[in-house]
DNA sequence: CATTTGTGACTATTTTAATGGCCATGCCGG
DNA sequence: CCGGCATGGCCATTAAAATAGTCACAAATG
């Protein structure tokens, strides 16, 4: 029934990984799933899924949760993801805005 | 029609953040849009959503469009993320595994 | 011992992802 | 220098999947 879809182990674990992480932080606030649930939201069986480390949980769910229990996503400190963005973005503009393929095949550069 | 869900500017940013990183690396591998979703096995709708950072896309999809542009999730080393999962286990199970609401009120410490 | 958490299963509804198409524009070759 | 063409952006539609909302049950906590 499910449309069995491969993803790499490397995204597999960092799904768990990120999902345990907020399953601790969850334990260290001394929050019930309902609760913390209810603070994102979310339905308790989406939290579940979330910790256990569902590929196909939305990104924004996943993030919020994170959030609410202090898992720093990207930044280990608190500095404003604005400024990591506004930085990305320089770089984007250096590069051209769109890219040509020069023939049919494909780029194997990794 | 839609069920408007918020989400904290934090998740907002990470999610746009996550984005814009993968739209760089897409761009330096000198990847099209295209080119990258067949690698990823997503429509290259989808993948503008992610590059957008749209909150509705699966946790799964955007984390393997991120790997295959390079983008680290969470080590910034190559260290496996298999070590990091036992770790957050190792804490976990130190913590009693069922959390005991003392009443109906709840614990607000954030 | 009683409570209630954690977990699984199931269903209905809402939402997503894919497909296809359209348009404007940027890049490259002539 | 200019035009062709492919890329990127966006929209509508539809099949497919996720989410929310139940219920029940075992087990651990206090």
């Amino acid at each position: 029934m499910s449309k069995h879809r491969t993803y790499s182990k490397h995204t597999l674990e960092a799904a768990v990984l990120l999902g345990e992480q907020i399953r601790l932080g969850r334990k260290q606030h001394k929050w019930t799933e309902q609760n913390l649930a209810d603070r994102a939201g979310i339905s308790r069986a989406t939290l579940q899924k979330i910790e256990k480390g569902a590929t196909t949980c939305a990104i924004g769910l996943v993030f919020e949760t994170a959030m609410l229990v202090g898992v720093n996503l990207f930044n280990k400190d608190n500095s404003p993801l604005k400024n990591n963005i506004e930085r990305v973005r320089d770089k984007i503009s250096l590069l051209p805005q769109r890219i040509q393929i020069s023939t049919g095949k494909v780029d194997d550069d990794f």
